[in-house]
DNA sequence: GGGAATTCTCAGGAGATTCACAGAAAGGCG
DNA sequence: CGCCTTTCTGTGAATCTCCTGAGAATTCCC
């Protein structure tokens, strides 16, 4: 097993380094080193489920494959050689372990994030974060999916990269790696899911996202409830984010919200 | 502790020493003087465990190669000179002592750590490990495997890389070859488990690290228990570290526990 | 062999988080 | 200005996560 050590893995960032403006689209934040957009193989039998990553994915500004089985992905992989790899670990015909293994020598240094039932967390398979590696367990928000596969891909590449674990719009703050939020210098502690509503709207600043689109972006692909609950969480984050100051989450009255500099 | 000053295998440390973040990932602590990654060579005929410590070890920022036997060991070693050597002293072709003997033939200075079963530690191991090798017994935890690595690396390395055996995060310190710990210069006294959790979060200050990652890079391979060992650790170490003090061990509630200097 | 230290399971309880519901507030329009 | 729609937010209940004490099992050490 010839294992060259990082050969296609170098990732970098996009030369207009405005990377404060994550906004998906049509501006993908990591790019390879030919400039080409990042290459996610997405490895899931359910085929709505892929669906509905690859379309996610797309929209990240990647460039998306997406097989049913492990052999398929073995070819893929084989072929195509992507950056990283999102694996359902259960598949029709082999075994995810199985699957990673042969992947692993095929790819040796590219990472991968595997999507697990809930309570397939308990017969764990020791290791499975080892290397890096992440994991998510379904159900999942798209918004878990595409941080985590980002995270994944941040450190997989290139140092320099290694430092953008962080947003900002205005004095406003995020950090992914310690999951801490500053504004104007003071830390301020978030909920779980008040942190996702927050780093989604701060990956799309000055930009009006729709309760809906909030709504299948942050919650559960699952999720049954309500979907007042945006406005509910749109009201948390501005007494923890705005509270006193110059308000940084708007309210487009019939279309959605957005977040942007005080000002 | 006989360290043969070495010749060939003189390592430093990288040109940014930016040694606080050890963070995993793709920066190697420890360079070869050509400034490529320290190369390792993982020799265990058991390929499921070959495949989780090559994963470990590429992650660590190092350039792996694996072979499944005694001969495929000696050749790679001959033609790629690794600057270390992970040897499971149970191979279907021969003995591990014959492999050693071999092997130092080939690399005299280059350090040996063994993998062996529990039982057969008293024998012949420990009198090979008095020439500045190592050994570590199964089923082992990823860290332990990676630390005594380092270990081994560094001691073979140049004299200033020695310095690089504590970690520090604000007042609290850890000496990786003493197992000492200290807070605010008070010393500490930690259980192997406790102080292997300590160190794993050291090497990450400021990461949110989940307890699946934690479970599976602290405890053994083959450990079968609940995630809730990690919770009861973690609340051990903030018995004897945040004991009194500013806490610097924190939760991330549905997220994982970071380390971070006090405030 | 016996005592001490260590590792780990189990389960109760404290507290944090999520969410539905409903009335209050605010915006838009004729 | 009054009415209708949309958004905001207080309340409280159900749920979930995490912490920790107690004690069993195991290992270590003398």
């Amino acid at each position: 097993m010839t294992v060259t050590s990082s050969s296609s893995a170098s990732l970098r960032l996009p030369a207009s380094a405005s990377s404060s403006r994550g906004a998906p689209g049509k501006q993908p934040e990591l790019l390879r080193p030919d400039g080409s957009p990042v290459r996610v193989l997405v490895v899931d039998d359910e085929s709505s489920l892929a669906d509905l990553l690859s379309l996610a994915l797309r929209y990240e500004g990647w460039d998306i494959r997406s097989e049913g089985d492990g052999a398929g992905a073995l070819r893929c992989a084989r072929s195509w050689r992507p950056d990283a790899v999102l694996l359902d670990v259960m598949l029709p015909d082999m075994d995810g372990l199985t699957v990673l293994g042969r992947l692993r020598r095929e790819l040796p240094d590219v990472p991968v994030l595997f999507l697990t039932a809930k309570d397939a967390v308990e017969d764990r398979i020791a290791g499975l974060t080892a290397g890096g590696d992440d994991y998510v367990t379904k159900p999942f928000s798209l918004e878990e999916v595409v941080a985590r596969l980002r995270g994944l891909l941040r450190r997989a590449g290139a140092a320099a990269a290694r430092s953008e674990s962080r947003l900002a719009v205005g004095d406003l703050v995020l950090d992914e790696d310690s999951h801490e939020v500053w504004r104007d210098g003071q830390e301020i502690h978030l909920t779980a899911t008040e942190f996702e509503l927050l780093r989604y709207l701060m990956r799309n600043p000055r930009r009006v996202l729709s309760k809906t689109q909030i709504l299948d972006r942050v919650w559960s692909y699952d999720f049954g409830g309500q979907a007042n609950v945006v406005e509910l969480y749109i009201s948390y984050l501005r007494r923890k984010i705005d509270a006193g100051r110059a308000p940084m989450i708007h309210t487009r009255r019939g279309a959605g919200y957005l977040i942007k500099p005080g000002g």
